[in-house]
This record gives C-alpha cells, sequence and structure tokens, in this order.
DNA sequence: CTCTCATTGCGTCAGTGGGG
DNA sequence: CCCCACTGACGCAATGAGAG
C-alpha cells in the first residue's frame, strides 16, 4: 500500500525533526536561558591565528550524555581542532544550566590525539551499534548530576501509569473491548480484567500449572487470559516506550539548541581575539 | 462544505537483550 | 533456556490544515 511509505517517511522525518526543528527555535526561550549562564564558564585557550570565519561542528560521544561528557569538535579551516568538552547536562528541560565548557585547542600533528581520535571513533561506533533504551539514556543523563530528579517510573505521577503492571494494581486500565470501544477497569488488578472471577494475586493465576488443566476449555481459557494480560502490559510499555522517546527527543532537541548556542559563542569569541591579537595596520 | 494529505497517537506483533 | 521488558515496525483511526 502507498500508506506503508507514508509511514516511512513519517518515521524518517521524526529522526530529522530535531535539528530542523531546533534550527526554528534557534532564537527560542532555549538559547535565552543558556545565555544567561554559559558566559561564567566559558574558557579558552586558542591561538592568535587561524581564525576560522566558518567552522565544521561535530558531536561526538552521541551526544545523548551516556555517562561521559559531550564533546564538540569544532573544525577549524586551518587545521585545528577545538573541542569543546561539556560534562554531561543531566536534563536540560528541567536545568537549563550548563555545568562547565572548556576549550582546548589540539593541533593537527599531534599524534596521540589523532590515535585517541580512532579509539574514540571506535567507541562511538560501538555506542551507536547499540543504542541503550531510552530509559537508561535518560536514567544516565539524570544520573550524572546530583540534585537533579530522576526521569523515570516516578514520572508516573505525571499520567497515573505504575511503573510495573505485574505486580501492581492498574489504577485505570483501559480495556478495549471487542466492539471498539473502551472501559476503565479502576483499581482492579491487571489480571482480572478477563477473569473478574478470580481474586488470587497474579502470581497465583500464573502459577497454574497447565498440567492442572485437563479441559481442553479450561486449556483455551488459560490462554486467553495469558494473551489478554500479555496484550494489556505491552499496551502499557507501548505508551510509557513512546513517553520515553518523546521525551529522549525533547533532550535532544534541548542540546542541540544549547550546542549552538555554544558553537555561535565561541565563533564569536575568535573572532574578538582576532581582532584583538592581529597587528595594526594603521 | 468536501476532499486530500500530513500528523499524531494507539494497539499489536516480532525481534532482541538481560536476568533468573 | 525461559520469561520479561523494551522497542521498531506496521496498520489503523482521529484530527487539523490547506485547497478546490
Amino acid at each position: 500500500m502507498s500508506k506503508c511509505g507514508r509511514k516511512k517517511c513519517i518515521k524518517t522525518n521524526l529522526r530529522q525533526m530535531t535539528m530542523e526543528t531546533i534550527e526554528s527555535q534557534q532564537d527560542g526561550s532555549v538559547t535565552a536561558s543558556v545565555a544567561e549562564n554559559e558566559s561564567a564558564h566559558m574558557q579558552t585557550q586558542t591561538g592568535p591565528n587561524s581564525i576560522p570565519t566558518l567552522a565544521q561542528v561535530s558531536v561526538a560521544g552521541s551526544g545523548t550524555g551516556r555517562g561521559s561528557p559531550a564533546v564538540t569538535v569544532v573544525q577549524l579551516p586551518s587545521g585545528q581542532t577545538v573541542h569543546v568538552i561539556q560534562t554531561p547536562q543531566p536534563s536540560v528541560i528541567q536545568s537549563p544550566q550548563i555545568q562547565s565548557v572548556q576549550v582546548t585547542t589540539i593541533t593537527e600533528t599531534d599524534e596521540s590525539a589523532e590515535s585517541e581520535g580512532i579509539i574514540d571513533c571506535h567507541k562511538r561506533r560501538e555506542i551507536l551499534s547499540r543504542r541503550p533504551s531510552y530509559r537508561k539514556i535518560l536514567n544516565e543523563l539524570s544520573s550524572d548530576v546530583s540534585g537533579v530528579p530522576k526521569i523515570e517510573e516516578e514520572k508516573s505521577e505525571e499520567e497515573g501509569t505504575p511503573p510495573n503492571i505485574a505486580t501492581m494494581a492498574v489504577p485505570t486500565s483501559i480495556y478495549q473491548t471487542s466492539t471498539g470501544q473502551y472501559t476503565t477497569t479502576g483499581d482492579m488488578p491487571a489480571y482480572q480484567i478477563r477473569a473478574p472471577t478470580t481474586a488470587l494475586p497474579q502470581g497465583v493465576v500464573m502459577a497454574a500449572s497447565p498440567g492442572s488443566l485437563h479441559n481442553p476449555q479450561q486449556l483455551a481459557e488459560e490462554a486467553t487470559r495469558k494473551r489478554e494480560l500479555r496484550l494489556m502490559k505491552n499496551r502499557e510499555a507501548a505508551k510509557e516506550c513512546r513517553r520515553r522517546k518523546k521525551e529522549y527527543v525533547k533532550c535532544l532537541e534541548s542540546r542541540v539548541a544549547v550546542l549552538e548556542v555554544q558553537n555561535k559563542k565561541l565563533i564569536e569569541e575568535l573572532e574578538t581575539l582576532k581582532d584583538i591579537c592581529s597587528p595594526k595596520t594603521d
């Protein structure tokens, strides 16, 4: 169907959206909140020569703050490489403060740096090939700096979604009937949705060994119940996954905005230094 | 107002990796 | 090896925006 192609387009857009939307939001609120914090932490150690008019910027370390500092590599036209090392920023959404920014200049002829770059490249590739879950990413973002609230199950008060359906009652389970209608089950335990006659905990239900069910009808009912349970768990998991994904994308967007502002600021500083250090011609 | 297209969110399936 | 959580992919429905 043509719809399939559209789907893929939509999903591709989701991945590309990060950069595009940030570009459109560049001078929005994110920029403003960053600008008031970054000026106090910036340190530059750049030489007087080889000031770029245009700089290539690449974000190493996958840019999602997986525990290690994010490194923005600014490749100068002269061959110099400026590494903007930014300590992990746990949650740009909640706390727009930049922890610290270190700018070091590394010459192109530095062999150790080059080998480090290769190793770094390998590590990066390794990380990218095995992307951790959104929860892991966000938790790492949160845990790098103390005092920052973790982004995880505590969020449940936001939506009322329990962290673990298997061990808890579902506050507001939504059950889709055969007619497509949705009904809520209140605080009814999840396993009771299709089996309201039993009041046993889930563990007991699941512990019912197949051997004790000789009747084919019972077996079928058990299978149906297990399926319903699995579908409901997966439904909730999918919701949670989508929520985390949205949060993750927002986080990335904020990070891109921060890095763009930093880049802009660095270029401006380099221009200033160029003006200061260049020989006067008058 | 109607139609078309894009976007968003949901439920489900299938695959994968981690833990017991 | 099995179970479970997680997530990509897919299909579907609802909704909004723009064009006619």
